[in-house]
DNA sequence: CGACCGATTGACT
DNA sequence: GTCAATCGGTCGG
């Protein structure tokens, strides 16, 4: 399948957030492929945006989400987990969206051990369903801050375009920008962040 | 420098 | 429902 061309990336980040529902996330980790359907997003605005990271301006930890759109913006946050952003825009934009949440298809059994998962006592959809969570399970960490999603590492490809419907909220765990409606989710989809 | 707190999660009452 | 884990970013002094 093709990879999304640069120019999906190009456009204002709550318009690239609801298109990205339904698209497939790929990772690959030496022999080994991982892949996802997005079902789950939130936009973040930039300096126009109190809740967003680039609120305050450039810095060394948010520089990749002033670069060009169609990179991973990757964070650490609450002394343990990190959580992922396409960065959307021409180079000094600094809008994102958020990745909260994927249904899993490939490489399910490895995704289980970065998760920590022993036995499937767990649920399985708590494997991918919150932001930190489909981090954990892809392995994304800090290298992984500034990849190129026109690359082979990390990519996205077009999937079916969702049947469902795309419902639409205020954000998760937010105390700045609290009234925006800028959280996308494929209703009744099992993988949404709970 | 110290204090506060966060785009979260999982364990527990 | 509550709360600890755990550390880097941000802001005030």
């Amino acid at each position: 399948m093709k990879k999304l061309p640069r120019s999906f990336y190009f456009r204002s980040a709550p318009l690239v957030a609801k298109d990205l529902l339904g698209k497939i996330l790929v990772r690959r980790i030496g022999q080994t492929t991982l892949s996802g359907k997005i079902v789950e997003v939130e936009a973040y605005l930039g300096k126009k945006d109190p809740a967003s990271h680039a609120y305050r301006g450039k810095t060394r930890r948010n520089e990749v989400m002033f670069g060009e759109g169609g990179h991973l913006y990757v964070y650490f946050t609450y002394g343990m987990h990190f959580c992922a952003n396409v960065v959307t825009g021409k180079k000094d934009v600094s809008e994102a969206v958020l990745i909260r949440a994927i249904e899993p298809l490939d490489g399910i059994e490895l995704m289980k051990r970065n998760r920590g998962f022993l036995k499937d006592v767990r649920l399985l959809y708590t494997l991918t369903n919150g932001p930190a969570k489909f981090c954990e399970a892809f392995g994304i960490k800090r290298e992984e801050n500034g990849t190129d999603l026109r690359g082979d590492k990390i990519f996205l490809i077009e999937g079916e375009s969702p049947k469902s419907i795309i419902g639409t909220s205020t954000r998760i765990g937010i105390t700045r920008g609290k009234e925006k409606k800028w959280r996308f989710f494929l209703k009744g989809n099992e993988w949404v962040s709970k």
